[in-house]
RNA sequence: UCCGCAGUAGCUCAAUGGCAGAGCAUUCGGCUGUUAACCGAAGGGUUGUAGGUUCGAGUCCUACCUGCGGAGCCA
């Protein structure tokens, strides 16, 4: 007897297979019974005849909960009734745990009582869907960087400072005898590993301890980090373009199905391939200013400023792609940023923005080389020095240009499968107000 | 942290200041091709908490709690 999974069924038209499972839903008839069984890679419906099984086989799976923990032996048949084309007629069937009130039934559910209740909810087929191009962009994004020569270098989570010093850290106590943090960004450590490997990334989890409570916002979030030495603002954008361009085409290429679950409209995915439009923060204000005149902004944004939530929006949507707005004004980037040498004010930083309102979801840009400069920033900025030392060396010894990004993976997913809200792009997402499950 | 909205059965929601309701879920019964199956019946309530106004509060007022949406900050 072959054991199969639901999603290998069409391969085993007409053979006598065992599927082992969950309950997914039941509809019966009175001699008749339709149980829907899931495995975890999909969904079939079985049908079972009351005369065709043994009366403690029919007994068992009348009545039966949802999610009951059930394996049949069946004939796979090929039936045009049957969602998905292929149904198991039971010869038999075990019960290896009778479920009673699942609380999530096949009807609406409030946020609230889904959070929960999520160690369950990831059971549900849109759940389900969603996690599966998870998997799928976070398998891209390493298959892509491998086979562009960059070198897996993960950075430590416990970091005795904060990195760029302007977001809250979660603090953590170490042996009672300081203060450990847990890392919002793994930037300065992969500058040191880029120039000890050329071409680098980091991708593990992130933390930030904002008090941010809207839909693009996780407390703990995955972040992959790519770092070049000898490589410029230019470098960054293009390979920012090949990056998201080579994800897009993979989730389509690999989730079909689930972006039909999703019901995303697989257009404004296709549209993600190279060039993006590039534009100059100047550029980007006078966009702004011209969508104010227009009464199509409220407020007329001022030079200098960085980007609210409504003015990305607003100049992402005047695009199909995802924008590249690049030379900010230092003031508002990390203290790291290398200066734009024909205008000071500004950094060799760039933002993609999302289409469709996804905001920001790559920041990146060329780092500062020179030594003085960092000393002065470190300065103007109160870090305390001595614990930057060892970064600073990365400029005494063999500084080179250097740049490279971070990518939010949950936005990145959110994006990809359309979702109103980040908080469905992570197994056990951690917000603001949501610890547990 | 600030602004706005909400909290009624296990779930999703209704109820003009005047008897606490429906659908789904659950339990029981019926049905040999169901597609969120259908038909019939039953059980199920300290209306988020604490005060107040009123002859009378799920409904109006105050505070708090919880959640949701947005802003700021950011990926």
């Amino acid at each position: 007897m072959q054991q199969v999974y639901i999603n290998q069924l069409s391969r085993h038209a007409g053979e006598e297979v065992t599927v082992r499972g969950w309950l997914y839903n039941t509809r019966s008839s009175g001699k008749l019974m339709f149980p829907q069984l899931r495995d975890g890679t999909g969904v079939v419906q079985c049908v079972v005849f009351k005369k065709a099984v043994a009366p403690e086989v029919w007994d068992a799976l009348n009545h039966l909960g949802q999610e009951s923990a059930v394996t049949v032996r069946g004939t796979v048949r090929a039936d045009e009734r049957a969602p998905g084309g292929f149904e198991i007629d039971v010869a038999d069937a075990e019960v290896l745990q009778r479920a009673e009130n699942y609380p999530i039934t096949p009807k609406e559910h409030g946020t609230e009582f889904l959070m929960d209740h999520r160690h369950l909810w990831l059971r549900s087929r849109r759940q389900h869907a969603i996690l599966l191009v998870r998997h799928t962009i976070v398998d891209a994004v390493r298959d892509f960087l491998n086979r562009d020569g960059f070198v897996l270098c993960d950075t430590p989570i416990l970091t005795p400072a904060a990195c760029e010093g302007t977001t809250t850290l979660f603090e953590v106590d170490y042996f009672g005898e300081e203060k450990a943090y847990l890392s919002q960004s793994g930037q300065l450590y992969n500058e040191a590993t880029a120039a000890a490997f050329g071409r680098v990334y980091c991708f593990g989890p992130t933390f930030r301890a904002e008090r941010s409570k809207t839909r693009r916002h996780l407390t703990e979030f995955w972040m992959v980090e790519p770092e070049m030495a000898y490589a410029t603002l230019d470098d960054v954008m293009n390979l920012s373009e090949r990056f998201l361009s080579s994800i897009a085409a993979r989730v389509l290429e690999e989730r079909p199905e689930e972006l039909k679950v999703l019901e995303r409209d697989t257009s404004k995915l296709e549209a993600i391939t190279p060039p993006f439009p590039r534009l100059h923060y100047d550029e980007a204000v006078r966009i702004l200013h011209e969508g104010h005149e227009r009464g199509e902004m409220e407020q007329r944004f001022e030079w200098g400023g960085d980007f609210g939530s409504p003015d990305e929006t607003y100049i992402s949507g005047r695009f199909d792609k995802p924008v590249m707005v690049h030379h900010y004004p230092a003031a508002v980037k990390a203290f790291y940023m290398q200066r734009d040498p024909e205008r000071d004010e500004l950094a060799l930083g760039v933002d993609v923005l999302a289409p469709e309102g996804y905001g920001e979801v790559i920041g990146g840009g060329e780092r500062a080389t020179s030594l003085e400069f960092l000393e002065e920033q470190l300065r103007l900025h109160e870090l305390p020095r001595e614990a930057f030392e060892w970064y600073l060396d990365l400029r005494r010894y063999g500084s080179v240009p250097h740049a490279g990004f971070g990518m939010g993976i949950e936005r990145c997913v959110a994006w990809m499968c359309g979702l109103e809200h980040i908080r469905e792009t992570i197994p056990f997402p951690r917000m603001l107000y949501r610890l547990r499950p």
